[in-house]
DNA sequence: TGTGAAAAATCTGTAAT
DNA sequence: ATTACAGATTTTTCACA
């Protein structure tokens, strides 16, 4: 072998479309589904799971953390548990709308603030926060009002019933 | 050793909560947060990160999962990768408030729904969603008003910051 | 709880098919 | 992709403070 071997087509997928997903085939989409199950299965596991041989799971399981597929591995932990047992959504928009728009990067900081969404609607972002009691969640709404300067609109969560 | 050895108090925590987190020790929540960053992170690393020795790192983290406090190990994977480029939240409430309150159950199954919550507001629930298309989600928001018996309104998101 | 050490299992890299 | 093998790491278990 003398050239370097594309490993498929141009590396675009379909008609000049910013590198995609490169389709996962049956067997790394049963990797997928096993490791998102759990995280910590070994590579003997993930071949009984796929039928083949564990120096071709562990090759495969390479290429998804290469790939992009698979980002990283994470230990679930139960939020109560943390001392964190509220959870809420919170819409903001921007007090006044000529003001620089930064406000994911302000809130990122901001203890308890698990998510950050720009979305389609009323509302500019959409925050998904965890923290320990109703004032502490007044305490972060005031923070965040004033950090991105935002006008804020909450949702409270009163059970979770899977995520 | 007769008698079983009560672990902390009579495991109500404080005056007959329903066992509670049984707070966690400064070791413990760094090994928590160790593990959050990194769910395969190894003994020898979570032994560095807290200055204890394996064993004692391995005891503790066998308690963390035994008391709920780690619920498992996950692989985080790119949704995009998934053929699911499309995230929304779903805010549904039932058409005829007389009717059986089980959209948690039967929103389950759908594919696509990966989160459901009860929620204070003018929804009941909230569900997060992710799917292929804007089709996939017309056709997803039909399967959920249909098999639940809801109204919908959704919230399309646009970019994800952080989560 | 904790430590330390030995045994068992797992991962990694390489090579031949 | 598969099998096989060796060396390094990791996990597990156990004796003991």
């Amino acid at each position: 072998m003398t050239a370097e071997t594309p490993a498929r087509g141009d590396g675009r997928g379909r008609a000049g479309l910013p590198d995609g997903p490169a389709r996962l085939d049956d067997v790394d989409a049963r990797l997928v589904a096993a490791l998102r199950e759990d995280g910590r299965a070994t590579l003997a596991t993930l071949a009984g799971v796929t039928g083949l041989s564990q120096s071709a799971v562990q090759a495969r399981v390479r290429k998804l953390e290469a790939r992009g597929v698979v980002t990283g591995y994470r230990a679930v932990v139960d939020p109560a548990a943390l001392g964190l047992p509220l959870t809420a959504f919170v819409e903001i928009r921007p007090f006044d709308q000529a003001q620089e728009d930064d406000a994911p990067e302000r809130v990122r900081s901001l203890p308890g603030v698990e998510a950050c969404y720009s979305v389609a609607g009323e509302a500019n972002y959409m925050l998904m926060v965890r923290v320990a009691s109703p004032q502490a969640l007044e305490e972060l709404l005031g923070e965040i009002r004033r950090e991105a300067r935002v006008s804020t609109r909450s949702t409270i969560v009163l059970q979770t019933y899977f995520e």
